[in-house]
DNA sequence: CTCCAGGTGGCGA
DNA sequence: TCGCCACATGGA
């Protein structure tokens, strides 16, 4: 039933840092030791678990997603292509020291390019509240409107679902919708919203993935649906299109920006106005090619070392 | 009980 | 433009 495949990369990868690292709010622990993680990506059930630092197991229902075959498109899913060693330049190393010694435990975390739509709609789950409520959104909009894949393992059947097509959300009262967006109604339309304009192409997600697109252009663009402003609209860009000079700014990175940056601009409200300046300002010591790299990269950090947050 | 969590949009000054 | 507030729930 599985086709089984080991994929060796060359550069370090933490699997299940990346995995629910991401807003991959798909991806489930399946077993009790927490080795082997499941998702279904494009119809495909896919199985995974970490060998070594270098190699991972994948088992999945088909040989190819998308066209693409397994190996191919978790080397491309995993991001191994960046090069983790170019997003922090020597003069950061020479000018934070503490600070880059402390993230080099969370150089093996990928950003993974995941599929466009589904992080919009994911993305517009996670607006001031915490993960966990985040992840049960997303977990109940699959389970209530995705199509059910049943799956073996070791015995033990174990239920997934894919994410609900735009043409399915968009056709959903946004008040059903809302018992799956923690009873916000508001969220619940917009997400309604956005997978219609995605159905009928005023939202062309293909288009904007064309990476000579500037970053501004792209934020805007992506501004003009209701429930996504500047934030949202960058963990778009960063997550679900490859756009890894994207630099999102939420809470805790307005916390690590004031704390380990000396940003003054980062210990005041977080306007639209601040919020641009501040990028500009992270520009100034990320690599800005890959700021939103480095960003998720440091966002981590702060989270497990200064916060000691659990959960990912 | 209060505060905060991977924000956004409406409002008045 | 800026500050404040509603939206909603749950964990610390």
């Amino acid at each position: 039933m599985f086709y089984k495949s080991l994929i060796v990369f060359d550069k370090k990868i933490d699997l299940k840092a990346s995995l629910f690292s991401g807003q991959s709010f798909l991806w489930i622990i399946i077993d009790s030791d927490g080795q082997y993680y499941a998702t279904v990506i494009s119809d495909t059930v896919i199985i995974i678990r970490q060998l070594s630092d270098y190699e991972i197991e994948v088992m999945s229902s088909s040989h190819s997603i998308n066209g693409y075959i397994i190996s191919d498109f978790m080397y491309k899913y995993f991001s191994v292509d960046v090069d983790v060693k170019s997003i922090l330049s020597d003069y950061f190393s020479y000018r934070y020291p503490e600070l880059f010694c402390a993230i080099q435990g969370f150089l093996s975390i990928k950003v993974l390019r995941q599929d466009p739509y589904e992080t919009l709609i994911t993305f517009m789950c996670a607006q001031g509240i915490g993960m966990h409520l985040i992840r049960k959104q997303v977990s109940m909009i699959t389970q209530a409107y995705g199509e059910k894949k049943s799956i073996t393992l070791s015995g033990k059947e174990i239920i997934l679902h894919t994410f609900p097509t735009p043409e399915k959300l968009s056709a959903v009262d946004p008040l059903l919708l809302s018992t799956c967006t923690n009873n916000n109604r508001i969220r619940a339309t917009n997400i309604v919203l956005a997978a219609q304009a995605v159905a009928d192409g005023k939202i062309d997600l293909k288009a904007l993935a064309n990476p000579a697109i500037p970053l501004a252009d792209l934020r805007n663009t992506l501004c003009q649906n209701r429930g996504i402003g500047f934030k949202i609209a960058d963990c778009i860009a960063l997550f679900g299109l490859g756009r890894f000079d994207a630099f999102p700014i939420d809470t805790h990175v307005k916390q690590y920006l004031a704390t380990w940056f000396n940003s003054t601009t980062a210990l005041r409200p977080l306007t639209p106005a601040r919020y641009l300046l501040l990028d500009a300002e992270a520009r100034t010591f990320l690599n800005p090619e890959l700021a939103g790299y480095a960003g998720h990269i440091l966002f981590h950090c702060w989270r497990k070392e200064i916060k000691k947050l659990q959960s990912f």
